[in-house]
DNA sequence: ATATCACTTAACTAATCACTTAAGTATGGT
DNA sequence: ACCATACTTAAGTGATTAGTTAAGTGATAT
């Protein structure tokens, strides 16, 4: 059983994680290598290798590895469509905040 | 030690589980008891609870008792500040783009 | 050829997560 | 007074997570 919405778990999940938002802060900058990547994080590389794994499968990073280094870059849609998802509940919060006030306006003078 | 980050942390990992997101989704349509929320949810209500208290200490949601029912509600605060993370990234990303467009653009011609 | 560099794999561990069932506490209705 | 309702607490379980160390693999530099 597939549900269209099993994407965002994983995306929401791989953000959840403070060196996975340190990693895609770095890769808004540009492309890195793992090693790159690893510099600033108090961890082994292979600590760094999975939460590359967790960012490559909800497919917010995609890498390519060129002779021995590893190449990461953002995959902007992801991004996007958790972004989405978000602005759309907000959205609709805000909307029935509107519908409320309007309605104790038009109801006031009683 | 205190991390700034430390709030979107727990909104992201709140964001994450599809039940959860299934709470948000129904309370942003209005305020609803712990029955209510739980009622779509294959789920025992102890279940509810915990994820309940996930989004409580993620500030996505704030509960009040009055009488015997809970009722809970969306706090938008926190969801704008994830939206916000989001989008700061991709701006990020972009704009990045945008330069490398510019740069290619400028020395195409040698 | 050999040593180094940049990952990669495997295996293990402690902690957290997403549930469950069973039992308990107020509150509201008749 | 009694009973149902609406949570609430506690305790347990199996799966996943976030890290570790140790031992590879293959590419580049000398």
């Amino acid at each position: 059983m597939f549900r269209a919405e099993a994407h965002l778990d994983l995306a929401f999940q791989a953000l959840a994680d403070p060196s996975r938002r340190a990693m895609v802060d770095r890769l808004v900058q540009g492309p890195a290598t793992v090693s790159e990547l690893a510099k600033p994080l108090a961890m082994s590389l292979p600590g760094v290798m999975q939460h590359l794994a967790v960012l490559e499968a909800s497919g917010l990073v995609v890498s390519e590895k060129i002779g021995r280094t590893r190449t990461c870059r953002i995959e902007p849609k992801v991004l996007t469509q958790a972004e989405h998802w978000i602005a759309e509940r907000r959205a609709l919060w805000e909307r029935r905040l509107d519908r409320l006030g309007q309605f104790l306006d038009e109801t006031k003078d009683d």
